[in-house]
DNA sequence: GCTTATTACTTCTATATTATAGAAGTTATG
DNA sequence: CATAACTTCTATAATATAGAAGTAATAAGC
């Protein structure tokens, strides 16, 4: 079996922010908005697109230039969408920490 | 909310193989054996050793050294448990983790 | 009709944090 | 000495951060 390095944390999230069926169109933005809405946490714009960068040299995301907006002077957005590589991923990391939490929800953590 | 940053992968990882209930008397060495079972790839032990003292200055778990063991020539093996707030913390990130995979089991990822 | 602002992103720079490989260290036996 | 079963160290690479800067069409102000 080759050698293959885990995901980042945040690429994680990022990967699986564009890879559920609920994410349309999605971009640095909107995946920044998305992560701190399911995190409670703010997370960098700039974390973020480094993240995209790191997931598409690595195939599993693939990013396209949308049309020009006039909401943003005429720029286009740069979508993204997971690669079935991506999908793959992200499930296959997902199953290891499922793996991994066995049980985790019945211990008592920290109240409040 | 103060700033807060989120767990690396492997942090996480480490902390969900200490904080899981069918794991007892967790080591350096158990924690990397759990590891790559949980996730079919093979994890550095230095990697784990290195997150393991993160995740305890982080407050999240705590360490004990052990009895001596004949098996090591008389050395005692360092322990960990998870502290509440490091099962708090599992448990914030693991929810974190579910609520941006909604729906992902259902999407066709690369086959094989 | 020209600056200057505004909007909504995207990119850059510099730095900190996390993860890796591989070698070295430890201590009582064999 | 060599071995066993970890643990630690050194040096480096990959990942994540903050905060500033850049971009292109409209909008505002004069």
């Amino acid at each position: 079996m080759g050698k293959r390095e885990y995901l980042g944390q945040l690429e994680l999230m990022v990967l699986l922010a564009i890879a559920r069926p609920s994410s349309r169109d999605a971009y640095g933005v909107s995946i920044a908005r998305d992560i701190a809405r399911s995190s409670g946490r703010q997370v960098a714009l700039a974390s973020v697109y480094a993240a995209l960068e790191r997931l598409e040299r690595k195939g599993f995301v693939i990013s396209s230039l949308g049309e020009p907006l006039v909401a943003r002077g005429g720029k286009a957005r740069t979508y993204f969408r997971a690669t079935p590589a991506g999908i793959k991923e992200a499930r296959e990391t997902h199953a290891t920490l499922r793996r991994l939490s066995d049980g985790l929800s019945g211990l008592k953590g920290q109240p409040a």
